[in-house]
RNA sequence: GCCCAUGUGGCGGAAUUGGUAGACGCAGCAGACUCAAAAUCUGCCAUUCGCAAGGGUGUGAAGGUUCGAUUCCUUUCGUGGGCACCA
């Protein structure tokens, strides 16, 4: 009888779908245990082989678990809204709602195939109303409350207005600052708007202004993801920043409580450091500067008020309120032309582009209260808005991007830490003692900090403070497919819907293209939008995250229609025990639902502050992607861009001729090395352009093509224009030979880069139980590493050969019910303590080595004893299911193997009295003897002295010194 | 650029707290079985010098600490992930 594993598999997954072996219950006198997955978004190229990585890790876990007596919840969902399905919907017109569905039909079955131990009862997804309805539900609880100062955490907004209306809200100590303090009959007088636009700078739930990628050829908002090179991946139009009103979240409020929530959770040091830095605390002060010639002041955050008699200049952000209020008439242009180009800028290349140093002086100066020198003000893309107070002080002897900043524009430079600056380049150090810096001097820079900023204080001239680098969660997208706020405005009024009016319910749309103004698509729909007198809904939706903040709560009680989850089923089911996923998500989706879950636990809803008690961090599975480069139209052929707009025509070349421009940019012309390498094609394209238009390496643009189109690297050039309708008309420059060759890159497995790999396909192959396997044997879970199948045989060949343990291809059943010897139980023994070992420290690569250890020992002493491969099958559960349950029944055991008792491991059978210690000469191994495990230091040395090969290497010398490691080695150095 | 991770044979990887580098597997080579193939089994398999015995070198690179470093420290290079509207 041979390893038929498509049946074997297919008649017990059918057998424990009947039997609903994997029904959790919430209500069990066995102790709790929560394994959780972070669900996938279902994308339309379905599950690809980066998913189960961690879907395996999980579930060898949960069913481990069960096998040592827990009540294992271990549920599956989707996250199902989001922006690829609305693109798809644009692209193709059809509905969102109809290709998540399908999509999600695919990713079940795919992961079916695969066997997970999920209770399906417990799926969630948070496209689906009865899901949504309660993010909107708790929505609402956010807009509703707001973070208390002094009790620091949520809670309801009447209590706030209760405060208003009672108290007021007038500063402890000093004068009230009109437009910040009011009286409480002040509140009672105003208006209506006035009193919500008050308290809407309290809500955790906020409305705001905030900048997002305008493009205004497509008339829409793009996602970061949609601008590639600062033009937009559709099309290629140019995109700029755009101020819009949009929802936010007060995580900022939380940033302590977040930073403190780290010490309680099991997270890897390098997670927690990523929180941190996300968070981004810092210690500093507030001042401010007086302008000359001016009222204004010039406010500014520093970490290194120490650095104060440093500041040779200040760069504010180019957004900054006061640069139009500060440009001198004489830079007034060359200003406006700087923020045009600004303008143009992600905050990325903002940040990251340090070679390239911009910047405009705005002709106005500072004045340094401390000495009072006159200070140029200049405004530079490398300061941001959104951080501090959007201005620096500028001190080049300590700051390398200052410094360049100042040698580029050659402002003189002040050294304050004497030989610590080099003149070369900046130095960040506190250890200098600070020269040039009035009442500073003398002082180490690490203690003049605090000097400085008592001083500072002392002088009212600005404060002690504290900085975050987080901002505010950005919480609404102009975008169709998420969950529609439960908000509608009257009079500039936000104004929440009742509980009991949820969900609402997306409305149904024809077409997905943005609305008036940049608006989402919902404010193309009329009837739903523009409600009753002055009424309109917003017509925003919510971003990615929130449907996913709070899913893990969710699956413990799925169905309730009265609650997003019963207390007392959370209260039950707790925190997840342990959450498995990848680092990508380290800041984002983690932050979000560790927010969440605090703000509900403020509210009194659930009992626990931090969502996730452990976290294990699965490795991605890289994809081979392909790349074809696109020319840059508009900048290549400006003047027939119209032209080739209309006509909705793009030029792809050949990675083979992209390398030929590589090797010499400067003096190749494109359309000259056109003509020649390819006389025959069509050129009326370009006709009229001149030949000395260069190209530049930056002028292509790599543009991923899906991975099925291409043959090696080769390109399917039919299948390619057929791909998407905007590369009908595609021009593709291919080689001499016609070839089309795209370039490759290893890189994040995803849909969007169109180089995934089906599971399915493998497990066709060779069977979801050595899939399982495989993926875990290809190394450490939290590893990423390029996908490739070449190991599959080996792990296919260990089930196998597992098989023939129980059964020989002629003579049918082999095993045994002779009892064990001590060899074997050694064997097994050794096995067991290796697995439990490995499995609980998710060492699954090892552990499936030492399955195959195991095996290949079993083979050696021919062990075919049930009393051994019962207990080996109970280990191989979690790993190899359903091989396990049926090699069980084939042993003549009645109930399902998922349910058996995990075997103990008896330490006694492993003792050992000697062991073969390695013995070096001055570090080297040289020799191996066996001594006994209870010799002392002495007794050791004696053994060793006499060997002949130590000996020999002794050369007749006195050893310097002898070194034993009971149960390691001995070292003879001499 | 910043933050985090990572780098070991032809390949995936293994190596408690610093203690025999290369477990297990893939590929490869040689052989057995077979009319043949598949399957299976046996042996070899970091590199270099050597007929061999045996030696040298070797965990991205360069230094350092140590009796001993893949492991700890410093510097540096490459790769992957994240950087706030992909999920």
């Amino acid at each position: 009888m041979e390893y038929r594993f498509n049946e074997i598999e297919k008649k017990w997954q059918d057998q424990w779908k009947a039997n609903k072996v994997y029904k959790v219950s919430n209500e069990s006198a066995k102790p709790k245990y929560y394994v959780l997955d972070m669900f996938p978004y279902p994308s339309g190229a379905g599950l690809h082989v980066g998913h189960p990585l961690g879907y395996i890790a999980s579930d060898i876990y949960s069913r481990y678990k069960r096998l040592k007596g827990f009540n294992v919840l271990h549920p599956m969902g989707f996250d199902s809204f989001g922006l690829p399905a609305e693109q798809y919907a644009l692209e193709t017109g059809q509905h969102p709602a109809d290709t998540t569905e399908k999509n999600i039909a695919t990713f079940k079955s795919q992961l079916n195939k695969i066997g997970f131990c999920y209770d399906w009862d417990r799926e969630v997804r948070t496209s689906d109303p009865q899901y949504y309805k309660w993010t909107q539900w708790i929505f609402l609880q956010l807009f509703n409350s707001y973070f208390c100062n002094t009790e620091k955490k949520a809670l309801p907004i009447v209590l706030l207005i209760k405060k208003y209306e009672t108290k007021g809200a007038m500063p402890k100590t000093g004068e009230a600052i009109p437009g910040k303090h009011f009286t409480a009959a002040e509140w009672k007088g105003y208006s209506k708007k006035q009193q919500e636009d008050i308290l809407m700078k309290r809500r955790l739930a906020f409305c705001a202004y905030g900048e997002v990628n305008w493009c205004a050829a497509l008339g829409t908002v793009l996602a970061n993801d949609e601008v590639v090179n600062g033009v937009s991946e559709r099309g290629g139009h140019p995109v700029e920043k755009r101020k819009m009103r949009q929802w936010y979240l007060r995580i900022t409020a939380y940033a302590d409580r977040l930073l403190e929530g780290l010490e309680k959770v099991e997270f890897s040091d390098s997670m927690k450091e990523m929180q941190r830095n996300w968070i981004g605390k810092s210690q500093g002060a507030e001042m401010d500067f007086a302008i000359k010639n001016s009222a204004e002041k010039l406010r500014v955050y520093t970490t290194r008020p120490d650095t104060i008699f440093g500041v040779d200049f200040m760069v504010v952000a180019p957004e900054h309120e006061l640069v139009n209020k500060i440009t001198t008439a004489d830079q007034k242009e060359e200003i406006e032309k700087y923020l045009g180009y600004v303008k143009s800028r992600s905050e990325r290349e903002r940040i990251a582009e340090v070679k390239q140093i911009t910047g405009c002086f705005t002709g106005a100066y500072a004045i340094n209260t401390f000495n009072g020198k006159e200070i140029p003000i200049w405004i530079g893309e490398y300061v941001l808005a959104g951080y501090g107070t959007g201005a620096i002080m500028a001190v080049p002897c300590g700051d390398q991007r200052d410094f360049a900043f100042a040698k580029h524009f050659n402002i003189p430079i002040t050294n304050i830490i004497g030989n610590h600056f080099n003149g070369a380049d900046a130095n960040a150090t506190k250890e200098a003692v600070l020269e040039n810096s009035g009442f500073l001097n003398g002082f180490l820079m690490k203690d003049a900090i605090n000097i400085a900023v008592n001083k500072i204080e002392e002088l009212g001239i600005g404060i002690r403070k504290i900085n975050y680098r987080m901002r505010d969660a950005g919480f609404s997208r102009q975008r169709y497919w998420g969950e529609p706020f439960p908000i509608i405005w009257s009079d500039g009024i936000a104004i929440p819907l009742d509980a009991a009016e949820l969900a609402l319910e997306l409305p149904h749309v024809d077409k997905y293209g943005p609305g008036p103004e940049g608006e989402g698509p919902l404010a193309n729909i009329d009837e739903w939008t523009n409600l009753p007198g002055d009424a309109r809904r917003e017509t925003s939706t919510m971003p990615g995250y929130a449907g996913s903040s709070w899913y893990f709560l969710r699956y413990m009680d799925p169905h309730n229609i009265t609650t997003f989850c019963d207390r007392k089923a959370s209260d039950y089911w707790n925190q997840v025990d342990i959450y498995i996923g990848g680092t990508e998500h380290a800041v984002g989706h983690l932050l979000y639902s560790r927010l969440w879950t605090k703000i509900l636990f403020d509210l009194g809803y659930i009992g626990y502050e931090e969502p996730f008690k452990k976290l294990v961090n699965q490795g991605m599975i890289q994809g081979s992607s392909r790349f074809v480069y696109r020319l840059k139209m508009s900048i290549l052929f400006r003047e027939d861009y119209d032209f080739f707009k209309e006509n909705n025509v793009d030029v792809f070349i050949s990675d083979n001729i992209r390398l030929n421009f590589l090797k010499d940019p400067v003096n190749f012309k494109f359309l000259p090395y056109l003509k020649t390498k390819f006389p025959d094609l069509d050129y009326s394209y370009f006709e009229g352009i001149p030949n000395s238009v260069e190209i530049s390496p930056d002028l292509m643009i790599p543009l991923h093509v899906d991975v099925k189109m291409v043959d090696g690297f080769e390109l399917d050039q039919d299948a390619f224009k057929k791909w998407r309708s905007e590369f009908e008309n595609a021009i593709l420059i291919t080689d001499v030979d016609g070839k089309f060759i795209c370039k490759g890159d290893v890189e994040k497995m995803s849909k969007s880069k169109f180089n995934t790999e089906n599971p399915n396909d493998l497990v066709d192959k060779y069977g979801a139980d050595t899939f399982r396997m495989y993926e875990m044997f290809l190394g450490p879970v939290e590893m990423s590493k390029p996908w490739d199948t070449k190991g599959i045989e080996g792990v296919h060949r260990f089930l196998r050969k597992l098989w023939r343990l129980f059964n020989d291809e002629l003579k049918g059943k082999i095993w045994t019910e002779d009892k064990a010897t001590d060899a074997e139980l050694k064997i097994v023994h050794r096995t067991i303590k290796k697995i439990e070992e490995d499995t609980e420290k998710f060492s699954f690569n090892t552990a499936v080595s030492a399955f195959m250890i195991c095996i290949n020992d079993l083979f050696d002493v021919k062990c075919h004893k049930k009393e051994v491969l019962e207990k080996i099958l109970i280990l191989l559960v979690p790993y190899a299911p359903h091989i396990a349950e049926e090699l069980w029944h084939q042993l003549g055991n009645d109930g399902s193997i998922l349910d058996a008792k995990y075997p103990e491991f008896n330490p006694a059978l492993l003792v050992e009295s000697s062991k073969e210690y390695p013995i070096s000469i001055n570090g080297k191994v040289r020799a191996n003897i066996k001594l006994a495990l209870d010799l002392d230091q002495a007794a050791v040395e004696q053994i060793v002295l006499q060997n002949e090969v130590i000996q020999k290497w002794l050369e007749g010398k006195a050893p310097k010194k002898i070194i034993y490691v009971k149960n390691k080695m001995v070292n003879v150095v001499i």
